[in-house]
DNA sequence: ATGACAATCAGAGATTGA
């Protein structure tokens, strides 16, 4: 089973590069983030038509998440617990009903910049009611994954000019402590339980260039629980969709899973 | 230190992003 992660930057600007994708890689399953939709927009027929079932937790303008897949889904849920007056639409998750069942939570992850200030502090306490949610996954000792936009450096080899990204939001030492805080509870970041070292990115900015010269981040995440990681048989980067036409910032990462 | 670029909503330019 070939789960994906995909910040789409907006789901209208993507409306042919994101079919594209999905036609040559053939992902089982889907987590979008940044649909910047509204659930009655979203073009769910385009995506049922390639044989995905849509769920999607949307909003006006920014952030929005969805999930699609082409096995069954059930009990989905699109709230991540700890915080009733949070209104950003951040996190959806349901059961893949494949041949081991495996929750998939999707999740879009604040910035936080400027930090210090608010949006800091929401993404800090966003990631507190991350880290309970995890627990939780942990303790059901049952296959489970959380994949997303982290908007997390997880350490300097994972930005190709780390030096420009010592203040930022992204890898600050306080955001990477809240990362690995969650991390070190006991699950794995597939992408580097299989590769190591420098040069693996999953955004590019749009400015200056940065694509053209190898200018990027790694941000875009799978942890898995133990239960899960068992059943890890790969991990990539579709770094080459950056090169495509009217790309988002983002690609795809996704891991094969088998039992 | 700033802006570069893109997307959204709206119907210009502000806001957000990373």
């Amino acid at each position: 089973m070939k789960v994906a992660t995909f910040n789409i930057n907006g789901i209208k600007a993507r409306i042919h590069a994101l079919p594209d994708w999905l036609k040559s890689a053939d992902p089982d399953v889907v987590v979008l983030q940044e649909i910047k939709s509204v659930d009655e927009a979203f073009p769910r027929e385009l995506f049922e038509d390639l044989g995905y079932v849509v769920e999607t937790h949307g909003q006006k303008s920014f952030n929005g998440v969805a999930i699609l897949s082409k096995l069954p889904l059930e009990d989905v849920t699109r709230e991540l617990p700890g915080d009733d007056e949070d209104e950003q639409a951040r996190w959806i998750e349901a059961t893949v009903m494949g041949e081991v069942p495996v929750r998939v939570c999707g999740l879009y992850l604040p910035n936080g910049n400027p930090a210090p200030g608010p949006k800091y502090d929401y993404k800090l306490g966003w990631m507190a009611r991350l880290k309970t949610r995890a627990e939780a996954l942990l303790a059901a000792e049952e296959p489970a994954l959380m994949a997303g936009d982290y908007n997390i450096i997880p350490q300097d080899e994972d930005a190709a000019r780390p030096e420009a990204w010592q203040k930022d939001a992204l890898a600050m030492p306080s955001s990477r402590a809240a990362f690995r805080d969650i991390l070190n509870l006991g699950f794995t970041e597939a992408f580097r339980s299989r590769v190591q070292g420098p040069g693996h990115y999953s955004f590019w900015d749009y400015q200056a260039g940065a694509w053209q010269r190898n200018d990027g981040i790694r941000i875009d995440h799978f942890l898995l629980t133990p239960e899960c990681a068992d059943l890890l048989r790969d991990c990539q980067i579709d770094a080459a969709v950056r090169g495509g036409e009217k790309p988002s910032d983002h690609v795809p990462v996704w891991v094969e899973l088998a039992a």
